[in-house]
DNA sequence: AATACAATTAAACGATTGCTTAATTGTTGA
DNA sequence: TCAACAATTAAGCAATCGTTTAATTGTATT
């Protein structure tokens, strides 16, 4: 009789002392925060941001149009993108650029879209 | 005098009639519905469920010991997993065993973590 | 049949999110 | 200096989300 609380199958098989249950506890510390980073990526609007950034630089009046969106709604989400630093801006005149700062958030976007566009 | 409402810049070089922008709205189609997807990665119970899965096969209450939750809380998040065809699962008794039904979302995890793993 | 346990479901809640409107800041050109 | 425009910020609001507690379903054991 151990003190195992995992279902016995599991226990009997791979753990008798719960050594398996240690394991994937740490396994799963690999993934802890990285929600964070999906968090930018849930919301459609920010999506299509990184999106459009990454073809060129963009100001906000441009993507606010792109997107048929209000220029507070796109400056609220390029608030967030700044704050984790995704991407960069430059001031020229009354516009303000945004540049995509980060190339593996777009290699994110491409995986799951080649993955998953078919499917709707 | 053009009806574009492009920032001034963009518009005089790559698009005097607009075509630039017409190409960027087709552009961001190839992105849109895909942040549904991403939603599933932004809570961090969920991908560590998934992550747990695709090491091996456990039921509600392994998962749940696991990570520390209540039974109902798990069972909702998997619920949502079963709705986007992302698990399967298996009755086994009392026991309800899930097992990962999709490898692209692990590959996507993966990506995530080799790339900001070192950020924190 | 009755009890025990795993799992799901439902209702309720507090917290977070994303948008709107309105006010504010910063820059340019008249 | 003043008006116009781009952009940001702030406050308020509706909608969504993730959890909790409690009730319900399903299966195995006695």
């Amino acid at each position: 009789m151990t003190d195992c609380n995992f279902s016995r199958d599991i226990c009997d098989q791979y753990c008798p002392n719960c050594k398996e249950k240690d394991r994937l506890r740490e396994k799963v510390l690999e993934v802890a925060g990285l929600s964070e980073l999906f968090k930018v990526l849930a919301d459609e609007t920010r999506t299509k941001i990184i999106y459009l950034l990454s073809e060129q630089e963009l100001c906000v009046c441009d993507l606010a149009e792109l997107l048929d969106m209000s220029m507070p709604a796109i400056s609220h989400h390029l608030r967030l993108l700044r704050a984790m630093r995704l991407v960069r801006y430059r001031r020229e005149g009354k516009q303000v650029y945004y540049t995509l700062d980060d190339d593996h958030i777009v290699n994110l976007i491409q995986q799951a879209q080649a993955h998953y566009a078919e499917e709707r």
